[in-house]
DNA sequence: ATGCAGGACAGAT
DNA sequence: ATCTGTCCTGCA
């Protein structure tokens, strides 16, 4: 299938958004594929692109429909999620217009072009991802992400490779935290270091117990599909609740895992750019900065955070702030 | 090798 | 309301 939109996959993909590890590349089909699950089938995701104003999808599937009804049926519930994913309906020429009238956001443009929001396949993985990302690298918590998802996800095998959903809170649950107690229910006792199968082996560091606690919260009481009915700050309010969730990953989950579009994430480096471009490099502080771009950007702001961060990486403005 | 980067939190002001 | 020290790991 073909999509013609505006769009930068390979950078979207590589943006290191939190909704979501970065799809696994097939050097074979030069494609990004990922599983995900249509009326419960699994079908695998291939995404390859060569000219930013349009991309394929391919798809494998376990068995063959050899209804043309529903066949047709099948692909545009594909369709459509890939739609969601990838953003697509985003008018983002608008937000090109919309960059090009401010002069500090106008260069982001071209640094930038085709990058857009990486919307979670799973909102709960998007919450897990968020919260490891916190004091963290992206390198990192990608890794636990996909560490996760082979070690307690449900396994899919297709022609072209095996692949793993995100597991749902209710496995993530009762995960061993440790090597430690993974060795305690261990029958034959083998070397500590050969006990792999532990949230704390995926790199979580002290973040263990928050996505435990997470998961036990959606697992036992909340239910996440209640945010895509909320305004954003009801939302907010109930997300930063959850232990590990502060502000930036309350509004990272918002933006990346339910398409709060007026989220604006606010890290130290937004931070740093923001003072930068708008403060005269005064120290104003995160929480000042959050206010400022929320007011300032209203509906814009979730792409304009991502727009700056990918901007001022490219340029070179990023090494210049830090020091 | 020690030190630092990266957000949230608990505790103190 | 805002500041400080601490948490874990990977990388200079």
């Amino acid at each position: 299938m073909e999509f013609n939109d505006l769009i930068n996959i390979k950078l979207t993909q590589e943006s290191g958004q939190t909704s979501q590890a970065s799809w696994k590349f097939d050097e074979n089909t030069s494609s990004y594929n990922n599983v995900i699950l249509i009326d419960n089938i699994p079908v695998l995701l291939k995404v390859s692109q060569d000219n930013i104003n349009s991309f394929s999808l391919d798809y494998e599937i376990p068995g063959v429909i050899d209804d043309s009804m529903l066949n047709k049926y099948f692909e545009s519930k594909i369709t459509s999620e890939v739609r969601r994913i990838f953003d697509l309906d985003y008018d983002i020429n608008k937000f090109y217009k919309y960059l090009e009238n401010d002069e500090k956001l106008a260069p982001s443009v071209d640094f930038c072009k085709g990058l857009r929001l990486f919307e979670a396949v799973d909102p709960f993985e998007a919450i897990i991802a968020s919260i490891s990302s916190s004091n963290n690298s992206i390198a990192r918590w990608t890794n636990t992400i996909k560490d996760i998802k082979r070690i307690w996800g449900d396994e899919f095998r297709f022609p072209s490779g095996t692949y793993y959903k995100f597991p749902p809170s209710e496995v993530l649950m009762s995960a061993y935290e440790t090597k430690e107690e993974e060795s305690e229910a261990d029958d034959e006792q083998r070397k500590l270091e050969s006990y792999t199968n532990n949230l704390k082996s995926c790199g979580l560091g002290y973040r263990v117990k928050y996505v435990k606690e997470a998961s036990e919260l959606f697992s036992l009481e909340a239910d996440f599909n209640e945010f895509f009915k909320m305004s954003y700050d009801e939302a907010f309010d109930e997300i930063i609740k959850i232990k590990g969730v502060g502000p930036k990953v309350a509004d990272c989950i918002l933006l990346y895992g339910f398409n709060f579009k007026e989220a604006f994430p606010t890290d130290v480096w937004i931070k740093r750019i923001m003072s930068y471009l708008y403060f005269n490099n005064e120290d104003v502080s995160v929480k000042r900065i959050r206010e400022f771009g929320m007011d300032k950007f209203g509906d814009y702001a979730g792409y304009v955070q991502l727009y700056l961060f990918h901007y001022a990486r490219k340029s070179g403005l990023m090494y210049k702030l830090k020091k």
